[in-house]
Order: C-alpha cells, then sequence, then structure tokens
DNA sequence: AATCGCATCCAAAGCGCTTTGAATACCTGC
DNA sequence: GCAGGTATTCAAAGCGCTTTGGATGCGATT
C-alpha cells in the first residue's frame, strides 16, 4: 500500500493525501478526516526511504559502537543509555542507527554516516580527551551531543555529563570526615575522560586537606568484577592498607567487596567503601537501603537527556552549542562508617 | 556530493559510474578504476536512502526491544549479544535498527517497521511460549531470527538458541555425581523461554536419579544480584539447606556468592554452585581459573550467528527456517566440589 | 458584470540512486 | 566492404514520497 495506491481509492491526488496526512492547513476537514480514516484502515504508513529522500531529512540518529582491538569489552553501561535515548527517539518518531565498529574505523563509520545521509545526528559515547570525533564531526557539519566530556579546552560542543570532578571530590570529602585518612581509589582506564575527573576530584580532596594521597593506593584499569577484586586484595595485604575505597563502578565494587569478605573484614565497620553508581536497572544497589554508599547518577537518565538535546538541536536548526551538567547524589548506604 | 556531480567531473554518465562503482561487467577495467579513484578522492558514498529507494532493499536490520512496563529491566545480556550481531552487520554493510518501544507496542513496532520498509529483517528478543511476534512477523512476510525459541509446537521458524535444557541437566548431574543430593535453583522469570526449559533440564536430572526435586529450593524471580543474595540467604537458613545451588546467571550468583560468604561458608567446599555463563565481556569469570563452575555459551558468538542467519536468509530469498542449537561447555572452576 | 480573494485541489518536478532498453564504436570473418 | 558480434557507454524511466506553482470554483466586493 502506498501513496498512489491510496489516493486512487480515495480519487484524490497525491499531493492532497500525503498534505493531509501531514496537516497542512490547505485541506479541507471533511477530507483530512476521511484522507485519513483510509490510512488507518489500509495500514497505510509512509515508506521511510521515500519520505526521507524527498524532505532530506532522515529522522534517525546514529550511535557509533566503537569496539576496542586492545580491551575487548563492551561498556555495561551502554544497555541502560541506549535504552534511555531510544525512548525519546521512539516517542518523537525517529529510529536509532547502531555502528559497532573496531575504533580504527570509527573515523570512515562517521564520514560514511556523513556522506551516506542516513542519520540526522549522532551521539558520542566515550569521549577521550582531545578526542579527534569532535573536530571530525564539526567538519563534517553534522549535529552531535558527546555523553561526557572531552577536556579540550578550545572547542565548545553540546555534551551531557554528570560532574565527576566533584562527585568524587565529595565522597572523599565524605569519607575524611568520617575519620579515615588513607583511601584507595580504584579507578576505570583514565585516559577515558569520566575516569581522569574522578581521579582530579579525589587528589583534589586530599589536597583541601592537606593529606597525602598514597600513590600505591590508586590504581586504573577495565572495569571488572575481577580487577576489583585483586586490586583491593593487594592493596589489604599492604602494611599502609587503605581504610576506605572509592570505587568508580558497581560492578568493580563487587569484586572489592568480595576481597573484603575473604580478608574476613566487614564492609561498614572495619573498612567502608563508596562506589560510584550509574543506576544500571539490573544491578541495583539493594532494594530499600542501599548496600553501598554512592554518588548516584542515572545513565538511564542521561541517555533520555543526550537525546532529547540532540533532537532539540536538529529542530531548533541552531547549532549553538548546549550543556547539561548532572550533579550526582551522595546517598549513604551500609558501606561507610568511621575509620 | 552526489552521483550527478561525480559523473559530469568523470564526463561520464550517471548510469555507468553507477555500474563501475558497483562492481557490474560491462564496463571497462580502465573506466572502472578512473571512477573508483575520483570516488574515494572526493569523498562520494551513495545516499543510501535514494539507493534503497531504487532497489527496494533497505540494507538494515531491525532488532525492537521491548522495554516492559512492569519490569523495567534491560536485559544486562543485550549489548553484548548486539555487539556481536553489529560485527556481522557492518563486515556486510548493513546498519542496525534499533526500536526501543513499551512491550504493548511492540506489535505496532512490528507492523510499522514492515509498513515503512525501513528494514530488511529484524532479529526478535527474549521470546515467550507461544510468542505472538512469530505469526505475525510470519503474516507480514518480513524474514526474522529469534534468538533462543518460542516453544510453539505447530509453527516453524528461523532461531539460533542454547540447549538450555541439556545444560542444566547435565550440570545438575554432575553435581549428583559429586554426592550432592539437596539442589537449589535460582532461575530467571520462567515465562521466558530459556527460564523454563532450564527447570526442565533440572527437573529431569532429578527424574533420571529419582531424587525428589525440593519445591522450596526452587525460585524463580528478575536476575539481580539482590534476588540472587535474598534467595540462597533465605535457603541457606532452612533445617533442609541445599549443599549446591544453580544459579541462572552470573550476576545471581555474585549474590549467591555473598550470601555464602556471609554465612560464614566457604564457597567450592562447604557448598557448591553452578552457574550459567553468558560470557559477558565485562562480567568474565575469572582471569585464567574460572571462578564458577559454568555452563558456558557467548552470547556475544549467538548475536554473531544470529545475524549472520538471517543475513544469509535474506541473500538466499528462501525462506526456509533455519536452526542452529548451541551446546553449553560445561566448564569447571573453584566453586564445586564434593558434597 | 467584472474582479478579487480565499479555500481546495491537482499535475508535475525533484530528491539521488538503479536499471531497462538502445545507441555507438570497434572488431571479426567472409 | 559489409553483416554480425562484442564491448562500452548513455538517456530516460522509475522507486515513493514532498513540494512548487498553478488550476478551479465560489462567494464577496466594487
Amino acid at each position: 500500500m502506498n501513496l498512489k495506491q491510496l489516493s486512487k481509492i480515495l480519487g484524490l491526488s497525491q499531493t492532497t493525501v500525503s498534505r493531509a496526512l501531514n496537516d497542512y492547513p490547505e485541506v479541507s476537514e471533511a477530507t483530512r478526516a476521511r484522507v485519513k480514516a483510509a490510512a488507518i484502515q489500509h495500514h497505510y504508513r509512509a515508506n521511510t526511504r521515500a519520505k526521507s529522500l524527498a524532505t532530506g531529512r532522515s529522522m534517525a540518529i546514529g550511535h557509533v559502537i566503537p569496539i576496542s582491538t586492545q580491551h575487548e569489552i563492551v561498556n555495561p553501561v551502554f544497555a541502560d543509555f541506549i535504552a534511555g535515548a531510544g525512548e525519546i527517539y521512539s516517542r518523537n518518531q525517529h529510529d536509532m542507527l547502531l555502528s559497532v565498529v573496531p575504533d580504527v574505523d570509527e573515523e570512515r563509520t562517521y564520514r560514511e554516516l556523513a556522506a551516506k545521509a542516513s542519520v540526522d545526528g549522532v551521539i558520542v559515547h566515550g569521549p577521550r580527551p582531545n578526542d579527534p570525533r569532535i573536530p571530525l564531526l564539526k567538519s563534517l557539519n553534522i549535529p552531535f551531543v558527546v555523553h561526557g566530556r572531552a577536556s579540550d579546552g578550545d572547542t565548545d560542543y553540546s555534551w551531557v555529563d554528570v560532574n565527576n570532578r566533584r562527585s568524587f571530590e565529595r565522597a572523599a570529602a565524605f569519607l575524611f570526615d568520617l575519620g579515615h585518612r588513607r583511601l584507595a581509589l580504584i579507578n576505570g582506564l583514565e585516559f577515558m575522560d569520566f575516569a581522569s575527573r574522578r581521579k582530579e576530584g579525589f587528589l583534589a580532596a586530599h589536597m583541601a586537606r592537606g593529606i597525602k594521597a598514597i600513590p600505591a593506593l590508586m590504581v586504573t584499569d577495565e572495569m571488572t568484577e575481577d580487577f576489583g577484586f585483586q586490586a583491593a586484595r593487594a592493596m589489604l595485604a599492604r602494611p599502609d592498607a587503605p581504610t576506605a575505597f572509592m570505587v568508580s563502578s558497581m560492578i568493580m565494587a563487587i569484586g572489592v567487596r568480595r576481597a573484603i569478605s575473604d580478608a574476613r573484614l566487614n564492609m561498614g565497620r572495619d573498612i567502608s567503601v563508596i562506589i560510584h553508581d550509574d543506576v544500571l536497572s539490573y544491578l541495583p544497589n539493594g532494594a530499600d537501603i542501599p548496600i553501598f554508599t554512592a554518588t548516584k547518577s542515572s545513565v538511564h537518565e542521561a541517555g533520555k537527556l543526550c537525546a532529547q538535546m540532540l533532537l532539540d538541536i536538529i529542530g531548533a536548526g541552531d547549532r549553538s552549542p548546549r550543556h547539561t551538567l548532572l550533579e550526582s547524589e551522595l546517598t549513604i548506604g551500609q558501606s561507610t562508617g568511621p575509620a
């Protein structure tokens, strides 16, 4: 069922039918109603390809998911982010186009998306400092929103980010207030922007109190349960073992908790843990009372915000950059206590 | 840069340029080389929309991700599956179209995908017994592959699945061989096909040995860490506490492990655990020696297989159903031992 | 009665590509 | 020197939609 057939059935021109369906004013209400009824009755739905060819808009947003050739990890945060963004897209009749590509091909992928005109805009995931994708997308003149920031002094662009620095600064200060002095930081890969900002916050809190951070207690790697476990175990075995851990993700924290309980210590009493909680739907932080004290910021929400911002930018036609900086919530759970 | 411009630059007709780029034989090698060089030089890439309008093929595969209105959980397995499938798509110049929709709108979404002709085929996620999506897709006459099965006796369709029943049957038998007699099953929601098959396998193993399964030791719910913890804790407190747990996912198993260690028991010595491991990239089962004894089957691989199967079906034009039944590997880790 | 304005509707062009059907040039072999 | 075949190229139609630039009809205005 296409426009031509439908208009023939109705005894109207394609023009009129198209206008009726797209709510143009130059068609009488009577015929509009008639047309819309017929469209529903015959399950008519405009062919996306033809429509976007004619309008020049594809009504689709691209997400490029780079698969790292070195560390083959799919970001666990990804699913919830996508779910959030996707909700917004479908509510606004947009499609989501996912490209999973080896990270070395990423630039080519963006160029192709632009050249093939298959999307109206893109979301950039996992920015790094001075991320080359940003100038690239600017030069391609394609609307985009970055989830996170690329700590790139000069250029301006749209982003949605959590105040990672402040989160970790506050969390560290909270631990200091509880009397802790030897804090450990179990962080993600620090060439990722969010991780480097968290470290900054961690260090800034030390600085503010005149406390020296202990290099051996700051580690960084892929955020797996096993890394959390190994790192925490090694640290707990040291003579200057930390009295509190700050952990960049729930999954790593699960490993940390395992190391703590293996060491026959009691989390929350003998040793404190604060995590960053992305509020992943399949990893809730306890049912009613949070298990972990956490700096909490929903990545699902971030997905929604990114998507909405991008749609707004595209809709406005105005490319001036927008920013949303989310503050995380510091929620007290059972994993922290006085030193 | 479009075909018209490019062909003007080259002094050739659009026909010839198109044919040269698409490797049609009726164009001389000399001009083909010249055309291809110019295409690269001018960053020419055929407009997807125009191309698919002309060819009738969209070169895109749809994935409909239903967001349940009741249990708002994004399947954690999803990210890895998508990554696997996406790899295949991009290798075959296909796009992946994701629709995240409330589950009540799912039918409408499929109808739209078909009517708007925006995809050449779809992957069906998370089938339920007698899943209505299958007859729907058949009636819409759109190629599809199901990840999992819908235990639907009569209709035949293409699927890729793990032998869930056999996996759990073998795992239970393995535990019986170790001398265990009271097995617990901590399962996902049993209206999901995979979960109900696992239960079948669990029960079949009991039947084969003439051992009675204990109803109180079989629970089913959303697969979260917390559910694993609560369920295991409650069971361990019983007079007829199990000596071994079978757990349907790594995440729940982490909760089970926590309950075990809270009870001051030693996993692998005092109590055994076998999990099903989907080999999620961000939840590896230990580094070298597996932590958990597991029935292992990579969901990333399943994603690749589904994608490849669907592309094959589309390419072949032959709609006769294909099936791939994967056997899981039973890998022995440190979480099991004699009763 | 001629003119204007407005509300409705329509034919046809165009979006950027593929593909059909034909034209042209260049070799053969006789 | 010419029919016949092959290799190479092209003009134009068509995919299903939107949109431009009229047409048409009709009541209101002069």
